[in-house]
Formats: C-alpha cells, structure tokens, sequence
DNA sequence: AACGATAACAATAACGTTAATGTAATAATA
DNA sequence: TATTATTACATTAACGTTATTGTTATCGTT
C-alpha cells in the first residue's frame, strides 16, 4: 500500500467555513481586485487559521508550468559541479523555483534517462552541463520543447544557448604561466576531445606553446575519460614511455590532484620534480593547505547567469540565444616551480 | 508573459487517433488486464508513434503522490553533503523518485523556507539534515504530516525516524587515536552544541581522554559555528591564549583543512608541530594528495539507508520508527605524528 | 424612471490523468 | 432457452486549482 498524501486544506474547506465560493476564495488569497478587501482579510485570515497551503500540483496542471528547473549534471560529487549547483539552487529559489538534481555520472545513457525525467517532471528549464559524446541528448531535448542552457560545456553545430568560461583563455594563460617560470615540455593531461571545453583548453595550450616558440609535441597532449579512473593508467602509460616533461596541466582540479597523488606515491615531490597547474578551482570554497596552482572559472557568476538566462527564456518568451562566455583568471598556489 | 508548457501530446490525442476511449488508452499504456493484448499492442504503438509523454503532474494529482523527495542540507558546497547528495538521488532515481535539493546554509529560517517549499511541491518524502537550532522546525514538518527521515543529525526528544553514523565512536576512536600516538592535551573544535552529532563526538572524545586517565581539560574544547567562518576566529582566540596542546581534533573535515591552512599560514607545519584529525572522510572521492587522517562516516551506506527508510514510510504505510546508526572507522593519513 | 456601468461575487469549465462504474456483446452454465 | 459470467471496452467523476463567463445588486446618469 502506497501511502497517499494527506491532503490538508484546500480552497473547498475555505469556502465552505467562509461561505464564499471555491473561486473567490482562489481570488481573494492571491488578492485579485474584484475581491471586497473585507472579503480579502477575512479569507486569508481563515485560510491561515487552518493551515491551507497551495497545492502546486493542481495549479501547475491549471497554469501549465511548475516553477521547477532540472539541473543536470555529470557527478555533484565534484567540487566543481558541487558548487555550481549550489549557485544555481540559492539564485533559482529566490526567483521562487526550485531545482531537481539529475547526476549523470558523465554517462549518455543515464543522461538520456535524466533528460526523460525532467521532461516526464513537467520542469519549465533545464540547466545541463552535457556529457557531449555527440549531439543526440540535446536534439531529444530540443524537441521536447523544453528551454534548456549548457553550462560549461556547449556543443558546435547546432547553437544551443550555453554559458561556459573562457575555456581558450584558461588554457593559455595556464601554459602561458608555465611557460613563464620556464617550462618548456608541459604535459598536457586533457579531457576526451568531444567535451567542448577540452577542445578550447587545448587551443589555448597550442596558441601559448606557439607564441613563446616552442615546438609543438603531440605526444604531451594525452585525454583521459572523465568519471573514471583512467588517469592512473594514463599515467602508467606516460611514465613508461620516458617521455621528457617538468610541468603537467591537468584538465580539471580533480584530475590534477589525482596526478598530485599518483606523483606522490611514486615519491615525486610537487613542484620540486613537476609543476602542475589545473582548473576549476575547487578549491574555492575549500581552505585546502598546499594550494593547486589553478585556473579559475567564475562558477557563481555562471550559474546566475545560466539561471538568468533560462528563466528570461522561460518567462518572456525570448527567442534570443545565449551564448555567454565568462572570464577566466590564474590562481597562483604552490605547485609551480620556477626553473 | 510567461510561457506555457507546450503540452506536447496526451491521452486524448492518441484515443482520437485509435479510436478507443481516453481510458482505455491511459490503461492500455500501463498494461491494465481488462485490456486485449492486441489493443495494447495496437495503442502503445500510436503513443510511441506520437512521442507520448506521461503528464506526471496531471497523474499526481489524481493519484496523490509525486515519486519526488525532498533533500535538505546545509550546503552542497561541502562535499560530505555532496557525496551524500549523490548517493540519495542515486539510489532514489534508480527506485522511481526523482529529488529535489534544497540548501539551507545551515540557517534556520532558509531552512524553515526550505521546508516550505518541500510541502508546497507536494514532495512524497522529505531527507533532512536539520540545523537543529531547536525542534522548531522539524515540528513544522511533522505537522504537514509529510514523512522525513533526519540523515548525518538527530534530535533527542522527540525520536523522529533518523539514519546517523556513530558519532561518539568516531569521537572515540579519533581521541584515542591521538593519545596512542603519546598526545596528551587535544584540543577538540568541536561543531555547536546543539548538533547531536557534535555532542555525540564530544561524548566519545571525554570517554577516551577519561579511559586513558588523562586529565579533562573543558578550556581545549571549543565550538565553531558551521557554515561561518568562526574557525579562524576560534584560532585567533585559542593562539592567543597560550593554550598547551599537541594535536587537534576537528569536527569535520573541512574545519580541520581550515585549520591545517591556518597554521600553514602561521609557519606551523603538520604533523611536525601539530597532529589534526579531521571527521567525514570527505577526500574519499577526491584524491588528495597529502590526506587527513579522519574519522570515516560510510557515507554512501548512509544515504542508500535514509532513501530505503523513507520509502519504506512512504510506500508501506509503516509505522515503525528507524532509528538506525551506521558504523564509523578510522582512516589514517598523514596528520598525525608519534610523540 | 429607464438605462448602462460597476462592484462583488458565483457558476462553469478546463488542465490530463485515473479509479470506479456502467454497458454491450459474447461465452459459459443450468 | 434463460440466466449468469466474462470480456473489452466506454462513461463518469474526481484530484485542486484558476481563467472565463455569468449573475445579481447597487450606483450614477440623463
């Protein structure tokens, strides 16, 4: 047996006890101005004495919409996501919706069912961070008619509106960075190339190896699949090579600190034997000792902004797209060394 | 103006479409036996045709209960509650409920808005991890008569369903841990008071220093605020007292990194001057190189205990109370030094 | 005094679904 | 053959809300 919700009070019992009608009750609580403001007060003061509270439900079937978003992301389990959500639930519930939190542990599949939920759930937005194997979630997504925004990541192609950091800029500066305290062979450990700011991030690398004249050597650049522990054995792999590198510039805080640790337990010092930059800085919000050298991505900034943007999508109508870009900046810790 | 939910196709289109009732249709579709199979075959291929998508809100509703939980945390951001967060809706999502995450910032009136909202959205079931200021607003809550399950804090008093770990254990273990290691004088930041898992630790830290016959000291256990920055206020105050000890023990994880970096910034280097242990295992899903020893919560078992519970309460109609305390173990890093 | 305008409320319908009944045709039973 | 049971549907009502339309009574205007 499925126990049902205990209905408490409803408009009925208002009017019942007032003696108005069902309507004028609905009327008068949302102080609608064909209500005597007598009628007003004496409603609104029974309905408080009994304790009514809207039932949403009912009315987002009236309304047609729920004051609900879907988040939508790979994994909260990350400081990164962790923190963007964060944003994004505090910015959404004083606009007076709230969010669903849908992880798709960076898998398409998972994805795929995240976005049928949201769309079974009635959200009026979706913000979704997508795993990007290729386009076919989003194309779903889009024809469901639902108003969705990429966060950190967007697809080329088709322009769906996104919100993303300056991912180019990030990478260059922290290679640029490196480079200045004079590195000259930088590893490069990079998410997989279908992830839109992996793609940028790489960009970047190449225009700042390319600026300072440096030669450029494929064999730095490696990709490791988010959401598992493939950096290790990306790792064993580069180490068994004999390949020549003093600097490595991990494509996530996540994945630097697992480089850190993997470093560490081979009894290599950081920066003493290699610097290592990442990005993200998770550690924001985290008074973490030994500081990564990172690159910082606004995340407040962008979840306001993907909120911003999804809810002026949803309630005007606009057929604007967005397609913002936020600023990037470097955050000096301890795990650079100058050469 | 706002726009509406394009509702994109209903039961009514496909009875049109095949002819048969809106009933028949809404019980073909969930494979009702008055139906023949031929007709269900005949219908469910029409929706898939049309790309019919059930209207949960419209169903809820009828039915009375959404397949929503709400969870309610003092802040995302912290990835104990993050790795908690995950597993919930994991573990929900995999048995047909999707959440909804609300933050409370460890505030007591965000977290009264919070619960709100929760009944408002109709929510079926409600994991809380309350502020515990006082009773108050888990009162509020039973009263909406909306079942809940407190995860990770408990109230005394009144004995609401709860799924904790064993905090005054881990308080135990994290002391005694210290004194084997020949520290003498701990001092314990402690979270406030009125937190039970607070108190609890405490419980265990006494018990520990008194097994020993150490001599308990009141001046070495101080409260923090949570969700404040009062750490480092704390430490101010404690460094300028003069107070002799040799090791700390933190409430939580994150307070013990603060302190970490806090001394860091002073000079002082760990374990060398200080031993820290910390609480929460939050590194668990982060490499992190140079690792607290800490008091692991099993934070997953938590999480999948507190959605089995609410469900439990939810679909069974049953009354008993869970009460339920999950193990807690040490994991050692590199924090603490032998005296 | 006759008329329209306005104020304050009521009645109705609708959102899309589903449970509870109702019904007609066929099959099984006495 | 008359009666009952069964099959496969259709009809109706309901969940609680809200927009639309209706209905009075009162007021002001000419």
């Amino acid at each position: 047996m499925r126990r049902k919700i205990k209905q408490s009070i409803t408009l009925k019992d208002i009017a019942e006890k007032t003696g108005y009608s069902v309507n004028t009750v609905s009327r008068a609580l949302r102080e609608k101005d064909d209500i005597a403001e007598e009628t007003i007060e004496r409603i609104k003061k029974v309905a408080k004495e009994l304790g009514y509270v809207n039932n949403t439900i009912a009315s987002s079937l009236r309304l047609g919409y729920t004051n609900t978003l879907a988040v939508i992301i790979g994994d909260i389990s990350n400081p990164h996501f962790a923190i963007m959500t964060k944003e994004i639930e505090n910015h959404a519930r004083l606009k007076g919706y709230s969010s669903i939190l849908l992880n798709t542990n960076e898998d398409k599949d998972i994805e795929r069912q995240a976005i049928t939920m949201a769309i079974h759930k009635n959200v009026d937005g979706i913000i979704i961070c997508p795993t990007q194997i290729d386009n076919e979630n989003l194309e779903y997504l889009e024809s469901s008619n639902i108003p969705f925004i990429q966060i950190g990541r967007r697809t080329y192609g088709k322009e769906y509106n996104y919100v993303v950091c300056d991912d180019e800029k990030g990478g260059y500066i922290a290679t640029k960075h490196l480079i200045e305290n004079g590195h000259k062979r930088i590893l490069f450990l990079n998410g997989p190339e279908y992830v839109s700011s992996a793609k940028e991030r790489y960009d970047g690398y190449r225009k700042a190896i390319k600026e300072a004249g440096l030669p450029f050597d494929e064999a730095l650049v490696r990709d490791v699949d988010l959401g598992e522990d493939s950096v290790e054995n990306a790792l064993e792999e580069i180490f068994g090579e004999d390949l020549q590198f003093t600097a490595i510039f991990a494509f996530s805080d996540m994945i630097a600190w697992r480089v850190w640790d993997w470093l560490d337990k081979r009894g290599f010092s950081i920066p003493e034997d290699y610097s290592i930059v990442g990005f993200d800085f998770i550690q924001s919000r985290m008074r973490i000792p030994t500081p990564l050298t990172t690159i910082s991505s606004y995340k407040m900034q962008m979840s306001i902004t993907a909120v911003d943007c999804i809810l002026k999508v949803i309630q005007d109508e606009n057929e604007d797209k967005f397609h913002k870009v936020i600023g990037t900046t470097l955050v000096q810790g301890r795990t650079v060394k100058k050469l």
